[in-house]
DNA sequence: ACCTGAACACCGTTCAAGT
DNA sequence: ACCTGAACACCGTTCAAGT
């Protein structure tokens, strides 16, 4: 079969899938699609341009409900969440992407427009709806990254020091939960952003 | 002079300073050394260990003033603006750490420490110490990611979609400020944080 | 238009040999 | 102990030549 745009980006995404971002090679995806290296440069202008097409592919298949009616507090909890499954099914790019695309999330992208109906339903002032923006995408993707590359695993992992308060042998801690933690971090944000709201409709005028 | 550890990690910090951790080779690390390329292997087992300890050597930079006596919540907030300063000081080398190493804020590290007892005079209970770790460290390195890629100014940057409200030409809205939206990050994770223990001290019980 | 072989300018790292 | 030259096994990409 003939070599084509989006059947390289397929094939190098399976590729990082496996294998991680790093392995990826020009030639090495060559050899995954039978074809020559020199090939690939007739429809990728390079590794880069190559990796921002896989990212955008990968990232076109995030889906999200709408859910209109709910309450704006479980409309940002289910699109994050849903945003967290695009970051399992293929975490090594989506955690390249963080770090190495400040492009990833666009403006037209899905997850932006629902975020941003979601704020505005929130009640969030027109002029504070980018900085808003800003803040939700900067703790989601922050707490994504972590528990793609293992830190907050790390963090969660941390013994309280000293102050052994009495027998705490059988208690047994469940072992460090990503899935806790991440909603431990969607509460603190929603709780975050209501207290605002809430600040904002009594009055309160200035902003530093 | 002759090559050292130190000297090879201070070396190859300047490099990264100057144009990021991708340029650096060790082969042009040995020549801004004057050296042989195959003398740094004397001192260092290979690359990656190299980026370790010059992560190791920058992140041993970090400072900040106890403050004791001041409320749990600026004790956070400036324990997390001196981290920013540390992540000004070397952008690509902290964007990299962020990212590359999971284990870049380790446990016995002033900011560790420095969090741990903030938490615990904030009323955190000992066993959510390393959950609300988890969710402090998450949400400043996502900031800070996100200002140090650029991502934090073009989601900052994003025009709110649609309803022009009557003539807006001459507000000029001052242009994306990362300080200002790291301050609202900074507000949001102290206000959901105190929520949370003002709920704990209300007696509500059950955590799912 | 699409493919390809050879080549260029790099990499990190091994290894045997030097002092 | 520390250094070094040559070499190995790779990279991404250019370019002229093929069909």
């Amino acid at each position: 079969m003939p070599l084509t745009e989006a059947g390289i980006y397929a094939a190098a995404l399976r590729l990082i899938d496996a294998d991680g971002v790093e392995a990826l090679t020009m030639r090495k995806l060559a050899t995954a699609l039978d074809a020559n290296p020199m090939s690939l440069y007739h429809h990728v202008p390079n590794k880069e341009a190559l990796l921002r097409g896989v990212a955008r592919m990968a990232g076109a298949q995030f889906r999200t409900v709408a859910l209109e009616d709910a309450p704006w507090q479980e409309r940002i909890r289910l699109l994050a969440t849903d945003f967290r499954t695009l970051a399992h099914r293929h975490p090594r790019l989506i955690a390249y992407s963080f770090s190495h695309q400040p492009d990833f999330i666009q403006h037209e992208d899905p997850f932006l427009v629902a975020l941003t109906a979601i704020l505005g339903a929130a009640g969030v002032p027109l002029p504070e709806i980018p900085e808003t923006i800003a803040l939700v995408c900067s703790v989601v993707t922050g707490v994504l990254t972590a528990e793609l590359n293992g830190a907050l695993h790390q963090w969660a992992s941390i013994e309280p020091p000293a102050v052994p308060t009495a027998d705490d042998s059988g208690s047994e801690r469940p072992g460090p939960d990503e899935d806790r933690v991440f909603r431990l971090v969607l509460d603190t944000l929603v709780t975050g952003l209501e207290s605002r709201l809430t600040a904002d409709r009594d009055g309160q005028a200035g902003r530093r």
